[in-house]
DNA sequence: GTCTATATTCAGATAGAC
DNA sequence: GTCTATCTGAATATAGAC
């Protein structure tokens, strides 16, 4: 029940183009053109395109939960927080069509696929909140985290769509001078 | 030819859709049903619904540079990006619609409506970019604000969309934290 | 200037052959 | 497990009465 570089295919073809249009604009005939396959193999694999949508966002959470724990532990305050958003940064510079819807979805409530979109949220903001917390008790740590992880998804997508020449440092001096202003002074 | 309440009617009730659906999601009998009034009138006043949207963009982009740029006259260094950047968050505050579309569709090229959204893009990023660039030869200036925009643009949506209890000081004080970490040691 | 009714295209999803 | 063919509802846009 699923050949996996099938399921590959699809989820690839449609991450890129939802990236790109927007789920709704995206259908299936183009999903299935683009990933090389029939229309009927896509339902074969994936119950309805909202499905799709969920294994790309539980596939993109999976990876940066991973990057972003793992470049926290045994580190605290503003060295964790920089480890952080480096893991972070290259997450979206990995997958760039995941950190794009993402940035498209994370303000929409009411939608199919909420909680996903909910579970990318917490892995990302909170995980960023709780290290700013015991270091700036006088910011709201959520705000603080949401405003950390915006600063990094934006300046990361910036950097991939319009200035893809530039390199990695570039992005990740950039969101390190900000973080410096969480020090206490 | 044009009837301005009912425009802005259709304008406000598109915003509030698309800004939670998604354009394409967004049909425009919903439109017309949320603002009161008949399917035709519709496009009796708007020659299609991309149409729409391009105004939306453009009465934000309005608003968004007008405040950035009074906020910043007279000003340099930090506390002009301070200034911008409470500007910034108060149009977040009072056109969140706008702001969640934005969000949504910065990133995405290639659609129709993207000369417009560029032209949001260089209202904000820009303008901070201008300011950030002789405080800081070190760094990339677009990128870096990029950066600022977008900890403005998550902190402030994720402020109006999750924690909307908060005082507005809050969001301002966070911003300001990570502005703090531009001014060089 | 606003309405109802309709033409036409296209989407998601399923059935069943191979 | 993958294909083609098809059902069915819905969307954009227009025509034309009031």
């Amino acid at each position: 029940m699923a050949k996996e570089s099938t399921q590959v295919e699809i989820l690839d073809a449609a991450a890129a183009l939802i990236a790109e249009r927007g789920y709704t604009a995206t259908s299936v005939d183009d999903i299935a053109l683009r990933a090389g396959v029939a229309k009927g193999s896509v339902y074969y694999n994936f119950g309805s395109k909202a499905d799709i949508l969920e294994a790309i966002l539980q596939r993109g959470v999976g990876r940066l939960s991973e990057l972003m724990s793992s470049a926290r532990e045994g580190r605290e305050g503003l060295d964790a927080l920089e480890h952080m958003a480096a893991a972070a940064i290259e997450v979206i510079r990995d997958r760039t069509d995941f950190a794009k819807i993402l940035a498209a979805e994370v303000f929409r409530v009411g939608r199919q696929w909420e909680e996903s979109i909910g579970a990318v949220r917490e892995a990302a903001i909170s995980q960023f909140a709780e290290v700013i917390a015991p270091m700036r008790p006088d910011l709201d740590a959520h705000l603080a985290g949401g405003a950390v992880f915006g600063s990094v998804l934006v300046a990361g997508l910036e950097w991939m769509v319009f200035e893809s020449d530039r390199p990695f440092e570039d992005v990740l001096a950039v969101v390190k001078a900000l973080l410096g202003g969480l020090v206490k002074a």
